[in-house]
DNA sequence: CGTGGCCCCTGTGGGC
DNA sequence: TGCCCACAGGGGCCAC
């Protein structure tokens, strides 16, 4: 990274061991880009000086990178520019994020990093069986706000743990505690089906998600149950039900989706 | 341990 | 046409 430019500074957060005004060199300016590393829903950029940064993109944070001669990106709600000069190329990688849920996190060193994700839950595109029996041992919660709570699985959010949910053939308020060994195994290959093929379709795109290049995702028309309470059931015609669960919109077939469940 | 409520913030779509 | 309300890919905090 070059230099950077903050138009807002509240995006940018600092952690444990660092402290003072935010300089250049927090956000890598000058820094020798290592690697990149996603755990769950978290993105970092990780030099090799030690330093680096975690992107957070909340509900409508989008990370894009343009190469240099392309139309330079415009548009309200760009918080953070990185003038990007390597061996690979030159260009700028934006953070734009309109509702500022999501965010930018400096870190001194990339130790900190790791200690930070590792209060995170197993990664949910690889998740396995025995991994999220562990998840759910001893829980009574219901599955959903289970599979919501980033500290017990990391990266499934709202859409995604309605449509695992789904394809598993589970109750959304069933409770962890509830299922068998055959029914979380079930679940976990779901879950990581379901992620498999979102982020082969790109993802989801509502509104105005975007890739890192600006295309917009197409798993939107593979969605089952997310946004179609009311509607009919793809798989046996039954009306969709709507509820909310752990204050999220939740929509689950009645027919499909008894496992987990005392009836 | 778990839940519900409220909050952070902007944009949009529907109902009146 | 315009105004107001509800709601949206997330998550932290607090009272109970």
């Amino acid at each position: 990274m070059s230099r950077t430019r903050v138009s807002r500074r509240d995006v940018i957060h600092t952690v444990e061991g660092e402290s003072g005004r935010i300089q250049g060199k927090d956000l890598l300016a000058g820094s020798r880009i290592e690697r990149l590393a996603r755990h769950g829903k978290q993105l970092a950029i990780l030099a090799d000086n030690g330093r680096g940064v975690c992107v957070h993109l909340g509900m409508s944070g989008q990370l894009r990178y343009v190469p240099a001669g392309k139309s330079a990106e415009r548009g309200d709600h760009i918080h953070c520019r990185w003038y990007v000069d390597g061996p690979l190329g030159r260009g700028q990688l934006i953070f734009r994020d309109p509702r500022r849920f999501g965010g930018i996190w400096v870190f001194p060193d990339a130790g900190l990093i790791e200690r930070r994700w590792g209060k995170l839950g197993p990664d949910a595109l690889r998740i396995t069986a025995a991994q999220l029996r562990r998840a759910f041992a001893g829980r009574k919660r219901a599955l959903k706000a289970a599979l919501l709570d980033q500290q017990l699985i990391a990266g499934v959010g709202n859409i995604y743990a309605d449509e695992s949910l789904f394809l598993a053939g589970l109750h959304p308020e069933a409770s962890c505690s509830a299922l068998n060994k055959e029914e979380i195994a079930k679940l976990a290959r779901a879950i990581r089906a379901t992620l498999r093929s979102a982020v082969a379709a790109g993802g989801s795109t509502l509104r105005d998600y975007a890739d890192g290049s600006g295309q917009a995702g197409w798993f939107t028309v593979q969605h089952r149950v997310y946004g179609r309470a009311g509607q009919g059931c793809v798989r046996c015609g039954k009306r969709l039900v709507g509820v909310r669960v752990a204050q999220r919109a939740t929509a689950f077939c009645p027919g499909c989706q008894g496992g987990g469940v005392m009836e």
